[in-house]
DNA sequence: GCTAATTAGCGTACCTCATACGCCAAATTG
DNA sequence: CAATTTGGCGTATGAGGTACGCTAATTAGC
């Protein structure tokens, strides 16, 4: 909600030399919210429950998180600290289209995060590392920098964008087209319901679709990144 | 946060017959509580804050909204039911070109409603009658329905995702690459410091960025439309 | 070992916010 | 002018975040 400080994420953490050795530690606490977040949703995720499952008093949490804003903050970088989608590929378009989809998985695996990562914000070491790694191994397979850099760019916005309609959709609690479950509508909007007849689920279908402008937004940069050689 | 009831958004609108005429209204509340968010931030709107700008009490508030999460739900598909960005173009291309400029002109005017459009939900009626305007548009000049309803998905999908970086920059507030005004962090990520370098304020050189995106994802279409042909 | 300094754990109190409940007011219908 | 229906709203409740200050545990210096 509010504003995050800058330095809570790219500041050092102060080292403790004397004084009582701390019981808690803003990864334990950082861990245990990203683990109620996916399990319950991160709505259910308050200090209160928090400590509980931390065994700790809620004040205590203060110790090593500024406050609750700030730790959904976190949250969201230690997704982006984890292992990357990076495959053995040795040709830029397959590398942006692996790391593509590991997107989309990471954002299924994670349905809070993409609230988060769609608000005001600051980009974070873990993000920051992320982008980093892939430019890197773009780099490795011959694509230049600075074609590199707008090429993940524009990969991350399609799929962080097209991520959407599927979060939801999979728990079956919330489906994003469930208007069109009912004849009138469908009636009414006959192009939109098309994308949802074939597998009346709409998840599976969600998948190709992903995919098929995932590939679409590959053709236009290889477009490009041909007309530069 | 919650679950938002399906039939708030696409039920009908019971008509009032006889008892005491409302002062107030949904559609008044829902612009006002547009308008709070618009000026001071989506957090910013609370019930009490909105039932004071409307002067009249809290409680009035839940005759005409079951709650708040309902109301942000309103909210957001009132914005959709505004006036479309859709040009006097005769290329699917301008069309789509133009759209997905205007997409991210409605966002950045109201920068709150990334978070609601990611968030878990239903789509309403007024996203569903903008998505229909512009495959109509598609279809007026001569974009098979099936490929104009893929097409829209893909720029919206990369639209939606685009204008994340610029939210908040904009204001000044909250830089997104906050951290790349640390000469450290330009060294240790200089691809990513690259992005940001030309326009030193980093918000004129993001626009340029999602044009170029958007022209890469409408070329990615134009080959697969044209090898239909 | 003793004391001072330092840092962690956490109970209490307070404030904000959403909202269930119930009463009253204002209009229509007969 | 009742009876009915619908809107406005005060009060109370409960959840959630967090400022404050006390207590406990540990180390550094003596």
């Amino acid at each position: 909600m509010g504003k995050v400080d800058y330095n809570l994420l790219w500041g050092e953490a102060a080292r403790a030399g004397r004084g009582r050795p701390p019981g808690l530690s803003r990864e334990r606490i950082v861990a245990e919210a990203v683990a109620i977040a996916d399990a319950e949703g991160l709505q259910k995720v308050s200090m209160k429950h928090l400590a509980e499952r931390l065994g700790s008093g809620v004040m205590s949490l203060y110790r090593h998180v500024p406050g609750k804003d700030e730790l959904v903050v976190l949250m969201y970088d230690s997704l982006m600290a984890g292992p990357l989608p990076l495959p053995e590929a040795d040709h830029w378009r397959d590398v942006l289209r692996h790391w593509g989809l590991g997107v989309r998985d990471l954002f299924i695996a994670h349905p809070w995060a993409l609230t988060v990562a769609t608000s005001e914000r600051t980009m974070g070491p873990g993000e920051a590392g992320w982008v980093d790694a892939v430019l890197g191994r773009l780099s490795a397979v011959g694509l230049p920098a600075e074609l590199g850099l707008i090429a993940v760019l524009t990969v991350d916005c399609f799929a962080l964008g097209a991520v959407r309609p599927e979060i939801g959709s999979a728990g079956g609690d919330t489906d994003f087209f469930q208007f069109l479950a009912d004849p009138a509508a469908r009636a009414r909007f006959p192009d939109l319901a098309r994308l949802v007849a074939p597998g009346s689920a709409s998840g599976a279908s969600m998948e190709d679709y992903f995919e098929f402008g995932l590939d679409r937004v590959l053709d236009g940069l290889e477009r490009f990144i041909e007309s530069r050689h």
